[in-house]
RNA sequence: CGGGAUGUAGCGUAGCCCGGUUAUCGCGCCUGGUUUGGGACCAGGAGGUCGCAAGUUCGAAUCUUGCCAUCCCGACCA
């Protein structure tokens, strides 16, 4: 019987729960609201930070770390950013335990070792990293710093979901430093691009580029740019944001540079992040109720080969002939593993790798063997064709590109059927209610209304989409006007 | 943090209301054998702080209190 999956349509929450945990991708800790991630889903996260990582690196960035701890006198430098990460820090307030006199074989926190300043656990580093720039800048032509770090930080949430939302997460965040508006400014807009390119092109997850209204924007920031994704229940998930930070932090650490002209002027600043988020995102875009579907770009496993014995005397033939085609698979830069354990029989196998999302299945016995072909599985329509060895490893190599494409395709029919306009108040509401998906609609423009509809419904503006469309219309609440539209949803 | 639910072996569970031998069953796991084209079968075996702690009792998985964790619905958020 082995693992028995929630269906989508039975409760979609749960689903997602059990594709994480029998997919393998992580499990819960001891820790509250941490999360361990396992081998299968560190893969994944692997392949995903190598290959943002090489695109980081294309667009002039470089690595650097910084401290996991930022004196709290540094944190709250930058007023509007430390009181939007207020409230779910996690602090350092001591450096030492002492055995506890009242509780043998117990420790307790030594009242002694109190720190002089208690120490935040990085929400976010702009504060620490700021704080570094101001020493590594002085003129014009230190300038531009493009860096990236890969991180983990900590957000003390009050509930918690696998990848979604844990107390801890892993992420990378860019800090860069500019001498002009403009190219900070281009900078927060290219690295939205990046992110866009990777989100669609490897992860196979269409997002709609926009700017966050000035309610959803980053703590500190002028403005925030982000990509949106739909998931398949209907709610919005915010796959990365890219912040222009005007000249917040470099007043705030005060970080001055030299101009050419030998004036003093601020430095203009941009920070950018994707996280393991991300994989959520992934799960939720592509996966059925059989388990997990990853996009062959970024699968920890491209190919598995099942073996199907008869007898004893078929193991070594079989196993020869699938040694020669994993040759010529890994020479494509295929990843591929035989598993030709003995402890489950194929069928079993079979639903294990549909389970963990594996994109292509080859089986191979003897009966395919005197025909010279294999019986090959795609894991996303669950085709089965049976193909020729010869030239196996060109075919399959084909079929991963063919699978990421209708991956891709299927998750952007999806979003674009589900984005619809409303007109009216009324409309709205139904739609939300009956269809969700993205809202194209109306807005006043102002703060005030969007915290009501906020409250009214659970809808949020996910994004003004970038060359968005001007239209004169009337704002689906006030019925004031408004020249665009923007997107709504319910979001994770 | 507010409301609701749950917690018994790796997983899923019976038992709990009404306290009483050695905590039930299935899957999985180990050993041996037979098997292998969609979640195999036979035989033998291992595995339990009944979420944690205190209390009531001659006796607690079962009753009481506190705590912890998870899930769902809110508030908050990437």
């Amino acid at each position: 019987m082995g693992k028995e999956l929630t269906t989508r349509e039975a409760d979609y929450s749960q689903w997602y729960n059990d594709l994480v945990i029998k997919g393998e991708l992580a499990d819960y800790s001891a820790v509250r609201g941490c999360m361990v991630i396992k081998p299968y889903g560190y893969a994944l996260w692997e392949n995903m930070r190598d290959q943002l990582d090489k695109m980081f690196k294309e667009t002039g960035h470089v690595n650097a770390y910084f401290p996991l701890f930022v004196p709290k006198s540094l944190f709250e430098a930058e007023e509007k950013n430390a009181e939007g990460f207020a409230k779910e820090c996690a602090i350092v307030t001591h450096y030492r335990l002492k055995n506890d006199p009242a509780n043998p074989g117990k420790l307790m926190v030594d009242p002694d070792a109190k720190l002089e300043e208690e120490l935040v656990i990085r929400p976010t580093s702009e504060a620490i990293i700021w704080n570094t720039y101001k020493g590594w800048i002085q003129s014009y032509r230190d300038l531009p710093i493009l860096v990236n770090q890969w991180a983990n930080v900590v957000r003390w949430e009050m509930r918690t979901r696998l990848f979604l939302r844990t107390a801890e997460f892993l992420w990378q965040e860019g800090h860069t430093a500019h001498a002009t508006k403009e190219e900070a400014i281009d900078e927060t807009k290219k690295m939205l691009d990046v992110y866009a390119e990777f989100v669609e092109h490897y992860m196979a997850v269409p997002v709609v580029k926009g700017v966050k209204t000035p309610n959803e924007r980053f703590a500190g920031a002028e403005d925030t740019y982000c990509i949106e994704a739909l998931m398949q229940d209907g709610k919005a998930l915010q796959a990365g944001t890219s912040h222009f930070l005007g000249q917040n932090f470099a007043k705030a650490f005060d970080v001055q540079y030299l101009t050419k002209e030998n004036k003093q002027e601020y430095v203009w600043a941009t920070s950018w992040g994707v996280s393991t988020r991300l994989i959520g995102a992934l799960i939720m875009a592509h996966s059925d109720d059989q388990g997990l579907i990853l996009p062959p770009r970024i699968a920890p496993l491209q190919v598995v080969i099942v073996p199907i014995y008869k007898g004893e005397e078929s193991k070594p033939v079989i196993d020869e002939k699938v040694n020669g085609i994993i040759k010529e698979l890994k020479s494509l830069g295929i990843s591929v593993k035989y598993d030709n354990s003995d402890n489950a029989r194929p069928g079993w196998k079979f639903a294990e790798y549909e389970l963990k999302g594996v994109p292509v299945r080859i089986a191979l016995g003897l009966r395919d063997l005197e025909n010279n072909v294999v019986e090959l599985a795609r894991r996303d329509t669950k085709e089965k064709n049976t193909v020729s060895i010869d030239g196996l490893a060109q075919y399959v190599s084909n079929l991963l590109e063919e699978i990421q494409q209708n991956i891709f395709n299927r998750a952007l029919a999806f979003r674009n059927e589900n984005i619809r306009e409303a007109n009216t108040w009324d409309e709205f509401v139904s739609l939300l209610d009956t269809k969700a998906g993205f809202i194209s609609a109306h807005w006043d423009g102002t703060p005030e209304t969007e915290e009501k509809i906020k409250e009214m419904t659970k809808a949020t503006i996910r994004c003004i989409p970038l060359n968005n469309k001007q239209e004169n219309g009337s704002c689906i609440l006030t019925g004031k006007p408004s020249k665009e539209r923007v997107l709504f949803a319910r979001a994770y």
